[in-house]
DNA sequence: TATAATTAAATTGTAGACAATTTAATCAAG
DNA sequence: CTTGATTAAATTGTCTACAATTTAATTATA
C-alpha cells in the first residue's frame, strides 16, 4: 500500500457512483426517446403526475435541481404542451407549474418504462434493497448539511 | 398499490442514484477548487497519476467518457500545463496524453481530498463495502452489454 | 495495389448542471 | 409608511455529457 493509494480510481467510492448514475441514465434513452423526453424531463413529469401542481422551488427540492436547470427545462415541457407555467396570484414570486391533460396522457405511455429499465440492471432483490437504503441515507445526510450551512 | 406506483419517484432506484452522484460530486467542489480542478478533470488526473501516459480511447474506457467530453477537457488540462497532447508516431490516429511534472506535483496537493470527502458521507464500513460491491456489479453488467451490441 | 471497411479524435449540436448575479415581489423592523 | 432584508425565478457564464457526424489514418480485402 503506497502513499498515493487513496488517490487511485479503484479505491474511490464516488467514482463508481458517478459512473453508474451516468450509465444507468444513458440506458433510459431508448425508452424515453419513444416518449420524446430526456431523463431530467422524465423525473420532472414523475413529480407532476403525482402532484398536478407545484412551484419551481418545491419541484427543485424534490429533484435536487435549481432554477438554473429547471427554468429552461420547464419551458421545453411547456412547449411540448405537457405543462403550463403561470405566476401565482397570491404571491407573484411563485411560478405555478400545472400538468395538462396531454401531460397526464403521457403517464400511460410511460407505464412500461420502469419495468423495462429494471431488466437492464441485474441486481437481486437483496441488492436492490441494500442499494436503495444506502443511497437514501447519503441523500438524507447531504440534505441535512444544507440546513446547517 | 395503484396502477401508477411504478412511476412514483420514491419507488425508483435510478433517481436516488442520479441524485446521490450529483450531490456527492457537488461536495467535492470546495476541495477541488483549491486545486483549480473540476470533478471530471480530477478523475482524469487520477488516471494519469497512475499511468503517466495513455491515449484518449483508453482514458475514455476507464472514465466512461467519450472523445466529445474528453477532447475539450484535455485541452483545458493542457492549458493548465498538467499534461501534454501529442499524436503517436506509430499510429497518427492516437493522441498520446502524458502528465507533466506540474501535473505530478498536483498529486501531493490532492492527497488530502479523498479523506476529507469520506468525512462528508457518513456511511459505516459495512455500508461502504456493500455500496461499492453493488455499484461495481452494475458497471460490469452495463459494460458487458456494450460488447453484445 | 486500389478500394472498402474500420478506427481514433475532433467537431457539431442539444441538453443538462450549477455557481453567481439580477430582478421583482414580499416581508420585517423601525 | 418606508427602508432594508428576504425570497423565488430568471439570467449569465462555464463545464460537462453524449449522440451523430466528420476527418484523417490505418487495415483488410478484392
Amino acid at each position: 500500500m503506497g502513499k498515493y493509494d487513496a488517490l487511485k480510481l479503484e479505491n474511490q467510492l464516488c467514482f463508481p457512483l458517478y459512473a453508474c448514475a451516468k450509465e444507468v441514465v444513458r440506458h433510459y434513452k431508448p425508452y424515453l426517446d419513444e416518449l420524446d423526453l430526456t431523463y431530467t424531463q422524465y423525473i420532472a413529469m414523475m413529480v407532476l403526475w403525482e402532484e398536478k401542481e407545484l412551484n419551481v422551488k418545491e419541484l427543485g427540492r424534490r429533484l435536487f435541481l435549481d432554477s438554473g436547470t429547471l427554468t429552461p427545462l420547464l419551458k421545453k415541457l411547456e412547449a411540448k404542451a405537457y405543462l403550463t407555467r403561470h405566476r401565482s396570484s397570491s404571491d407573484e414570486r411563485n411560478l405555478v407549474i400545472r400538468v395538462t391533460p396531454e401531460g397526464m396522457q403521457l403517464r400511460d405511455r410511460a407505464l412500461s418504462v420502469p419495468a423495462r429499465m429494471c431488466q437492464c440492471i441485474h441486481l437481486t432483490p437483496r441488492e436492490t434493497e441494500a442499494l436503495s437504503g444506502i443511497l437514501q441515507k447519503i441523500l438524507l445526510s447531504v440534505g441535512k448539511e444544507e440546513n446547517t450551512l
